[in-house]
DNA sequence: TGAGTTTTTCTCGATCTGAGGAGAACTTAG
DNA sequence: CTAAGTTCTCCTCAGATCGAGAAAAACTCA
């Protein structure tokens, strides 16, 4: 039965009053995005040295405040990918293009000693970007590699908050991600050869990859790559055959999977 | 270099100010729990029929605001996690064994048309639970068949706000992640027979499986099930050899995987 | 021209998969 | 007690896939 009427208004007057901002203490929404690039076969995160306290001069990822409203700041975000997309674009150019997808919230109550902060955190991978000019309200940006940011241990670069959990979320998820979708395309510019991808998979797992068996799993996979018909122009040290050029095909899902565990 | 002094007590009062609750309108943080279960083959999700209106009568999933501080309805929520926990224990008793994980974070601006609503949406397994009674504050709380709450067409219960494409998004998260880990388990009772389990897999995919294989194959996975030694005490209907009883192996991956498009 | 490098294809034994068959263990009907 | 039916478990086998290595193809550089 629907418990109509007295109930019902008593149940919205109720969701405004938790709310009216004079009743409770302020809670942040923060959007946190973890960009991820691949230079030289070394993967790399981009992150903002901060310039105020608490932690002043740790590092810690590019975020800042979702828009909830239309403000005198700007107006609102329209949902939180845009939210993602305008802090980063704060710091860095954005790529043409780019693979962005939701990586998870955190809200522990001590995470931030300022305030309760709910941070949305973001994964986004991108090919390699240049490297950022200073925004405008940071100090220092730089792209890190993510071997220095690891919890403890032997981390050359403790960051801030609990950020150094968010990148190994965002490390673990993209490792996982590559075994069964086409994900590493998104590490890639448009056109690229099959050692263009295992180096992207060999960064990424730290491992190397038996090449004859990656080329034959690659091709083997409907949908993952196409190719161009065209061949790479080469010419650089070392020598070899022109490899083949290919693009990313349709498909989003791997079938058979790339397993980690695998050769 | 550090830009610090000025510049970073610049920025702290403008993280302050940016979230001084008068300067502007309000923003909710809340929980909503996409509570999943098998019950005689039927994969069912616990929802609540709406009180109040917007959308009075319509079903949606349980949830409720983030305690962000201590405040005159209780205390804070320490994390995310505590804070779904509470909100469904308000709707219904929670099992023994649960498994819970975030699903993801929904905050386009008008999916609520009260105020910008920011919710982090969990996925909570269970074995099979019993009927809830009403909630204090819910006219009614059901188990639904997620082939009821499906986008349009053919759906029987069109639920509110945007609680059908979450609910979405937690099946195709359930169905992705019985091919890569051992949650299967989540849906089962501590101890089971290797039936139970491909039971659980026809139930979330929606196809039979060759019985045959499927054992073969679970027997393979390192750390899927263990054997306790006994044997189902039987005397239903039907007749058959007595099956092996497992527990839940300390495994999380599967490896090798079982994979959805394979028999 | 020849050595070295990289890409691509091929080979082969071992392993894994899907499909079906059949034995084991039990219930129920007669 | 026997026979028929059901369910669980194991076995078999042809085909596909995998890991490892060899080798061919195509190129650079000295």
């Amino acid at each position: 039965m629907v418990d109509d009427g007295t109930r019902g208004e008593a149940d919205e007057r109720e969701f405004l009053a938790a709310y009216d901002p004079h009743a409770y203490a302020p809670a942040a929404v923060t959007v946190d995005v973890v960009a991820m690039t691949i230079r030289a076969g070394e993967p790399l995160v981009l992150m903002v040295r901060r310039g105020a306290s608490p932690q002043r001069g740790r590092w810690a990822l590019p975020g800042g405040f979702v828009r909830a409203q239309d403000g005198p700041g700007g107006p609102a975000d329209p949902d939180l990918p845009d939210a993602a997309l305008r802090v980063l674009a704060e710091k860095t150019a954005l790529p043409a293009t780019l693979h962005l997808e939701q990586l998870g919230t955190y809200g522990a109550r001590d995470r931030d000693p300022r305030m309760r902060v709910f941070s949305v955190a973001y994964m986004l991978l991108a090919p390699d970007l240049p490297d950022p000019g200073p925004g405008r309200d940071t100090a220092e940006v730089a792209w890190v590699p993510w071997r220095d940011l690891g919890h403890g241990g032997t981390a050359r670069h403790e960051p801030a908050f609990d950020h150094a959990g968010i990148v190994a979320d965002a490390v673990e998820r993209a490792r996982a991600k590559l075994e069964y979708t086409s994900l590493a395309t998104a590490f890639l510019p448009p056109v690229f050869t099959i050692t263009d991808l295992r180096a992207v998979y060999e960064a990424v797992w730290d491992r190397p990859l038996h090449a004859a068996n990656f080329h034959r799993k690659i091709l083997a996979a409907p949908g993952f790559v196409e190719d161009t018909g065209g061949l790479a122009d080469r010419g650089g040290s070392g020598g070899g055959r022109r490899p083949r050029l290919y693009r990313a095909g349709g498909s989003a899902a791997l079938h058979p999977p790339l397993l980690r565990s695998a050769q």
